[in-house]
RNA sequence: GGCUCCAUGGUCAAGCGGUUAAGACAUCGCCCUUUCACGGCGGUAACACUGGUUCGAUUCCCGUUGGAGUCACCA
């Protein structure tokens, strides 16, 4: 059978790399099998509803290049993909009747102060409340009556309180608990809307989901949707639970606070080919030690046998580093369309920005790093005249405010400030000095930068600064080094 | 706290009874170099702890410890 997968979000914001990773691995579970991807929207809290939340999931599932076979706006005869579209159709009510027809689930009645009640203060203020099943005993009559009279009403679950329940996900075996441990969570609130659990579970089948790909969070939910399967009759879907995403204190990561949500992810820089190809190996790695994949060539590599189990850090050092390797291998007229706004951000001169785009390119991790990398060519910084002294070239105040005396009218009288140009008439100078390199580079770079670490060596600064910034810029460093 | 899951270096992670326990990021050092960076080379660094099973456990089982998740008329 051909394998369908879906990807279901609330729209409630952003997406989160936790959830962007969800949609990658169900997508990816089903192109490797040649098989499809369905969108649904999970919009049954209308009070959590954000708007423009839509539009984010379209966007973001776009961008990544994950498209879906079926969705909201791509029917596949399936429809409809919103859940509260499908509330209309009136079949989350019309399946649980089947439940209570079957027993299988109950009119509750209980109010907020009766459900406030039953509940067991625990630590960490957590309270915890366990139904009663205190409906459940109620005869059809006071059902019929308090219906007839109106009274607000959930419908919930009837799990038995003995024997156990097990269910098998793909990467964890089976799982095994007390039905004594199965609350009966209600699946129609008060408001008629189904929960989540209950919408879940008839969509998923109604809809001809093979594989539910989602977080181990729900792993603790999955017994009672397992007792959903068994009340109703339904082959139960194959399950894949996957490891955490955690925050570097090891906890999960928020929808809110923190900012890894893909779009603040891009607005920081990151290339989405990079963040994709990131959080695919974010519990999972291929077979072979390969780490740079496109999305085609994750779609061949990716086999979900190899999901790991334990929670994994994002951890965005590494991220960093994958997408300085995206922005190296990039084509430069790409990467200098993206470039640009941060050169100009650091730059207003007229200064050849090409030139400098190129110099940073192999040298910058995010897009941003660019500003602090090239605001020196804009003017020239306070410096610290201790920054001409370094150990390795052997300079210090002395010995670069006799270089740059001696070099500075060389300087003066050459024409051409093209860098082959200004490296030859030093080069001629060190010969002629009979010293190393960089005992003549350093201060000069140092001067005519004002800064610890450039993307580029002393001359070619000095070709895209021009004779007349550069000149000035090594006599401001033989008057600081004088005073000094 | 109940239940469930997880457990290889700081992080990701290979391994699926016998290995000198891969690789990547980070870190450190060296080389290269028109500084730094890039690049190249190399180093430090791990099987949480007990018992078992076995000729032999990182690998299988039990327990301990640790971590995480979950326990809503949220998804």
């Amino acid at each position: 059978m051909k394998i369908r997968t879906r990807y279901a979000p609330s729209p409630t914001g952003r997406m989160h790399v936790g959830n962007l990773r969800s949609a990658l691995y169900e997508f990816l579970i089903a192109k490797h099998e040649g098989g499809s991807f369905m969108l649904r929207i999970e919009d049954t809290d209308q009070e959590r509803y954000v708007e423009g939340a839509t539009e984010i999931i379209y966007r973001t599932l776009e961008k990544a290049g994950l498209k879906h076979d079926e969705g909201p706006d791509k029917d596949g005869g399936y429809g409809p993909y919103v859940q509260s579209e499908r509330i209309k159709t009136g079949i989350y009510m019309k399946y649980a009747k089947e439940l209570i027809e079957k027993g299988e689930a109950y009119y509750c009645f209980c109010d907020k102060e009766r459900l406030a009640s039953l509940k067991t203060e625990v630590v960490e203020g957590k309270e915890i409340t366990i139904y009663d099943k205190h409906c459940l005993s109620l005869s059809k009559e006071e059902v019929e009556a308090n219906l007839a009279a109106g009274r607000p009403f959930v419908i919930r679950q009837n799990n038995p309180s003995e024997g156990t329940t097990t269910f098998h996900d793909e990467l964890y075996g089976d799982i095994t608990v007390e039905n004594a441990e199965l609350d009966d969570m209600i699946l129609i609130k008060s408001d008629g809307f189904p929960t989540y659990n209950f919408a879940n579970v008839v969509d998923d089948h109604t809809m001809d989901i093979t594989h539910v790909v989602r977080g181990n969070e729900y792993l603790s939910s999955a017994p009672k949707y397992t007792r959903l399967y068994e009340a109703f009759g339904w082959e139960p879907p194959k399950y894949v639970h996957l490891p955490l995403v955690t925050d570097v204190n090891h906890k999960k990561l928020a929808k809110r606070g923190g900012s890894t949500s893909f779009e603040d992810l891009l607005e920081q820089g990151f290339l989405t080919e990079a963040i994709v190809n990131f959080i695919a190996l974010l519990g999972w790695s291929p077979e072979s030690n390969r780490e740079i994949f496109t999305l085609d060539e994750l779609i061949q590599e990716f086999d979900y046998h190899r999901i790991s189990k334990s929670p994994t850090v994002f951890d965005l050092v590494k991220l960093r580093w994958m997408n300085s390797e995206y922005i190296k291998a990039m084509d430069f007229d790409a990467f200098y369309g993206m470039a640009e706004p941060y050169l100009k951000k650091a730059i207003t001169k007229e200064l050849d920005l090409k030139k400098i785009a190129a110099m940073v390119k192999t040298r910058i991790e995010v897009f941003p790093d660019i500003v602090e990398m090239v605001d020196f060519f804009e003017a020239l910084p306070e410096y610290d005249t201790a920054m001409y002294t370094h150990k390795k070239m052997k300079t210090n105040s002395e010995t670069s405010l006799e270089v740059l005396r001696e070099i500075l009218p060389l300087l003066e009288a050459q024409e051409d400030y093209s860098n082959d140009a200004l490296y030859a008439t030093l080069a001629g100078y060190v010969e002629q000095k009979g010293c190393k390199n960089g005992y003549v580079m350093w201060p000069i770079r140092t001067a005519v930068s004002g800064k610890q670490t450039t993307p580029a060596g002393a001359t070619e600064i000095m070709e895209i600064l021009g004779k007349e910034e550069s000149l000035a810029r090594i006599r401001r460093g033989i008057e600081l080094l004088q005073s000094a």
